[in-house]
RNA sequence: GCGGAUAUGGCGUAAUUGGUAGCCGCGCAAGACUUAGGAUCUUGUUCCGAGAGGAGUGGGGGUUCGAGCCCCCCUAUCCGCACCA
């Protein structure tokens, strides 16, 4: 008789022979295929681990150790996101170095997840915030500063390229992205100073300095990229947020904006989170339009805008030009909008209306974000007494100022169609102004708009007293729309997106410096051969006294250019010696490459080698939660893009598969006080009155089961040392509820706890078992012992093993487990694997003798799973080598098919049956074998089947 | 408002992808072995009904010999975006 299953001795021992031996860490290259499994590096919070984290690991563990029995060489590495405002707030509150706190972090994240039993190659962390590792993310940074994106060219160029190009041919037949269009001739250029030329190249850079207006968050003292502000608050915190106009740095990320969307073609990914994107990237299709303004010019009106426009380029002409989706509804204009930033306010407002109209744009600057989307449904406006034409009915429409149309979009002007847009229908219907029918659901069919309740939204139907498309459908009309005002040369079809370029300076000191010196207030690169540029000491971590970001407080922070080193701050002669810049990188910066890095983590001279990069491509499967679907998963395919344009990168996409881990929610449970006598507490099912009792969050590691240990309650707070507790059948049943997981609810699950009471191995079944791991789901401890329960039945078949031949019986139990699992782990349902596991022991259990022919197989398949238990058993049997090396078992087809027919339905004189049959059989094989199985069924009763409807693996449709 | 997803026993879930709904586990009930058990094992457990039997996958319609699965319309919950023209 054996041993009883150990966990707690067998799962170290394992772990320190894997470590010793080194039997994770894996080559570049070799014979055989290669496989790349990558988990979402953590950001090492003071918390350390709970529950929920390992999830997502344990999934990608299984599939790596998964490919690796089945002959792949596999990159399976972790690291961590280090940088991050968590380590810096603390750092304010207590003096604290971030350094410190986030190596003690570190330091504890590794403990909790040593515990867990992974495969990974710990040889290959990688850390944001280590030097050797943050010396790319500057490096990529320079890149950016020195590309431009060319639209003809279709990715990034070197800036070197343009300045030439500038140099002889001005900007005449560039399309490059930039911040706003620039028209100069190569004389112009050439005369240019030096500065001059640096703020034009500004411009087309795709890493550029500009003044913009940002999510300013004043509690954390920085600004913030939209992804991190929710409804006018701040994702970290909680904090308002507020539009200001800073310079800062950001990343033209908006050039990549077409191929963001394109690249979502050639992904592995959910539908869900491809639609996310999807939406963050915003693409839409129409047409930007220039309108001319009916302005007293010389004392007359302008002529007629279509005799006016085709003769002129429309830019002399005084006009602005409007962005819109529904070019087929021009016929329906009755207003025109600009939002309060627009420019040509101040030109167009008539004296009469000026006030009024002033007065409502400094209302407008000066509302908050918050304020401004929380009143979205109230509408607001001045009109400016200004009109203008429209350019194919040439009639003469009123030019209005209001909110709801925003700066940042589109032209920041917009055709206003009453009819057929809910937002400017409730404009109109608020300044009474009028409402005309361009678009009808039947041909010819028309109706009152001032009897509508709503506008007519949708784009179906047919154009309606429309000119030349009425009686066109909606999408003729828009195409016909716009060819006519391209021919007429005052607008042209056009893409707009909703993606904004993303800011990249955070005024904090826990993030890569940049590797930036200011010459003439212009930015310089430092030279690339001189990075990392290291984050230098300061004696405080909150901002200076002048506002400047933390680093203003750092002395050694300025830049030598002759010696090429970093130094004194009161060495800076702004000769020699220049300021470097005081913001500092966001959290995406170090997060945006790191797969790339684990591919070569310790080359001191490149980000990553060719070969590297050639041998292992991309990630082939990636897993972690959808909540970075707008922040980390655009970036690093941005990132990417970039790289793969350098010719670095050899995919374009980084990521080919993605599985989104469910976030795992908190069960907290309710002990139930009673609010006539405060030590007495009421089992959940001898309530009567929920009015009566006062729920209280209980910690639930003093709960099992729902079933409160009273001992240790009284002793977990004193408040509750003379607790009384009216039980039910001796037992006092907690209530539950599902809620964040979280400290104050006292619902956070510690692996570590179930580590020491059931062992990892139990530990990564049962977190699989819960559910499908891309579904969200409360943590719920209760069903733990099922799945150990499992591991030691598992473990006592062992204790019977011998060399004789499987029975049939058994040898078909196995194949069948062998196909399913295989399946299983192929499609990432690992909760099914699970319970297929436990359906195989109970049913070979039954024999008193095992097989090692049956048992042998079985430790390879759980190994992925339970790799402790596995490796042990493995062992016992008389292997040397770990079982990480064995090979994947395959599945004989002969023991799986059935020969049973079923579900024979009659009707009509036909008979329909269904049958498993192997893969490979044809139509005659297949009907053979319904013959033979139904004849001893005596369902075909001797006939002659007439017609038979064949489809692969089954058989329908059989006609007597 | 727009977009996406989900809905199955007391609970977590499963269903060979259109073929006997409820696998596996928890919980519960009964029993066995035990000085004892929060150990182990056996049996039962969708609901109603004593039973025969009937009902049943959020609700309503449809396609089909056959629907948890496909189509249409509701309802509820969760998530993402939100004045994006």
């Amino acid at each position: 008789m054996k041993m009883d299953y150990n966990f707690g001795e067998i799962e170290p021992r394992w772990q320190n022979r894997w470590r010793e031996e080194g039997v994770y860490h894996v080559k570049n290259g070799g014979e055989r295929p290669h496989y790349y499994v990558l988990d979402m590096f953590p950001y090492p919070s003071g918390a350390g681990l709970h529950v929920g984290h390992p999830l997502g690991y344990i999934a990608s563990d299984i599939y790596a150790r998964y490919k690796r029995l089945r002959g792949y060489n596999v990159l399976h590495p972790m690291g961590y996101d280090a940088y991050g405002l968590p380590a810096e707030q603390y750092a304010i509150q207590t003096g604290q170095h971030p350094a410190v706190t986030t190596e003690q972090n570190i330091a504890r994240y590794r403990e909790q997840l040593d515990k867990i039993g992974f495969s990974f190659d710990w040889d290959r962390e990688v850390r944001t915030c280590d030097p050797h590792y943050y010396k790319w993310t500057q490096w990529t940074f320079i890149q950016l500063f020195k590309h431009y994106y060319d639209n003809v060219a279709g990715k990034a160029l070197p800036i070197a390229d343009l300045e030439q190009r500038f140099a002889t041919k001005g900007t005449e037949g560039l399309d490059a992205a930039c911040s706003e269009e620039m028209s100069f001739t190569a004389e112009e250029w050439n005369r240019w100073d030096e500065q001059h030329k640096q703020k034009a190249l500004m411009n087309y850079r795709l890493a550029y300095l500009a003044d913009i207006p940002v999510n300013w968050c004043a509690e954390l003292g920085t600004v913030l990229a939209n992804d991190e502000v929710v409804g006018g608050l701040s994702v970290r915190g909680g904090y308002p947020v507020e539009r200001k106009l800073m310079r800062q740095w950001s990343l033209r990320i908006t050039a990549y904006a077409q191929r963001l969307v394109d690249g979502l073609e050639q992904v592995d990914w959910t539908d869900s989170l491809k639609e996310i994107q999807r939406n963050w990237i915003g693409r839409s299709e129409g047409a930007a339009v220039w309108f001319p303004l009916d302005v007293p010019t010389n004392g007359n009106i302008l002529p007629g805008a279509q005799a006016y426009m085709s003769q002129f380029d429309p830019k002399p002409v005084p006009s602005f030009e409007i962005f819109t989706t529904r070019p087929d509804t021009i016929f329906g204009v009755t207003f025109m909008v600009l939002c309060p930033e627009h420019e040509l306010i101040g030109q167009i407002t008539t004296p009469d209306r000026k006030a009024e109209v002033e007065e409502y744009v400094n209302w407008a600057k000066n509302r908050s974000e918050r304020e401004r989307q929380a009143e979205v449904k109230k509408v607001s406006g001045v009109f400016t007494g200004a009109y203008a034409v429209n350019p194919l009915t040439e009639e003469k429409i009123p030019i209005y100022v209001s909110d709801y149309v925003l700066a940042g979009y589109g032209t920041g002007a917009i055709m206003a169609v009453p009819a057929h847009d809910s937002r400017d229908f409730a404009f109109a219907r608020h300044f009474n102004l009028p409402i005309r029918q361009v678009v009808s659901l039947e041909k010819d069919v028309t109706s009152d708009p001032a009897t509508w309740s709503e506008s007519m939204d949708a784009k179906t139907g047919y154009s309606v007293n429309s000119g030349f498309v009425s009686g066109m459908k909606v999408k003729e009309a828009m195409a016909a729309v716009i060819d006519k005002i391209e021919e007429m040369g005052i607008g042209h079809r056009t893409v707009n997106y909703r993606l904004r370029d993303a800011i990249f300076s955070r005024q904090r000191y826990w993030g890569e410096p940049f590797p930036i010196y200011y010459k003439d207030n212009t930015p310089y690169a430092i030279p690339e051969e001189c990075l990392p540029l290291e984050l230098p000491e300061v004696k405080e971590f909150k901002p200076t006294a002048t506002g400047e970001p933390p680093l203003g407080h750092a002395d050694y922070w300025a830049w030598d250019e002759q010696n090429r080193c970093v130094v004194s701050k009161s060495k800076v002669d702004n000769v020699h010696v220049f300021p470097l810049e005081l913001s500092t990188m966001p959290g995406f910066a170090g997060s945006s490459g790191y797969y790339l890095r684990y591919m070569d983590p310790h080359n001191g001279n490149e980000y990553f080698s060719k070969g590297a990069v050639e041998y292992w491509q991309n990630v082939d499967l990636y897993v972690g939660g959808a909540e970075h679907g707008t922040g980390h998963l655009i970036y690093a395919r941005f990132w990417n893009k970039f790289l793969f344009d350098l010719g670095m990168a050899v995919k374009e996409e980084p990521f080919q598969k993605l599985i989104n881990q469910g976030m795992i929610q908190g069960r907290s449970n309710f002990v139930y006080r009673s609010k006539s006598d405060k030590d007495l507490f009421i089992s959940k099912g001898l309530i009567k009155n929920m009015d009566d009792v006062t729920p209280i969050h209980v910690d639930i590691n003093i709960v099992d089961n729902d079933v409160l240990d009273v001992d240790r309650f009284r002793a977990w707070n004193p408040d509750f040392a003379n607790a009384r507790f009216e039980m039910e059948d001796g037992k006092y049943i907690c209530g539950w509820e599902v809620e964040k997981m979280s400290k104050s609810m006292f619902n956070v699950q510690n692996p570590d706890d179930l580590v020491a009471r059931y062992g990892a191995d139990t530990l990564r079944l049962y977190e699989m078992f819960l559910g499908p791991v891309e579904q969200a789901k409360p943590w719920d401890t209760n069903g733990i012992e099922g799945v150990h329960r499992f591991l030691k039945k598992f473990w006592r078949m062992y204790d019977g093993v011998c060399d004789a031949e499987a029975s049939k019986e058994d040898m078909k139990i196995l194949h069948h487990t062998i196909k399913k699992i295989t399946d299983d782990v192929e499609r990432f349902s690992f909760n099914t694997a699970v319970s297929t596991f436990m359906i195989c022991t109970n049913q070979l259990t039954d024999s008193k003798c095992h097989s090692r022919q049956v048992l042998e197989p079985l430790t390879i398949l759980l190994a992925p799973f339970a790799p402790h238990i596995a490796e042990e058993l493995w062992h016992q049997m008389g292997h040397t080598t770990t079982i990480c090396d064995a090979q994947w078992p395959s599945f004989d087809e002969h023991y799986l098919i059935e020969d049973t027919v079923k579900y024979p339905v009659q009707f009509n004189g036909k008979m329909r049956f269904t049958i498993d049959l192997p893969a490979d059989a044809d139509q005659t094989s297949a009907l053979q074998a319904i013959k033979g199985c139904a004849e001893g069924q005596r369902w075909l009763d001797g006939k002659e089947p007439k017609k038979v409807v064949f489809v692969p693996k089954k058989i329908i449709n059989i006609v007597l």
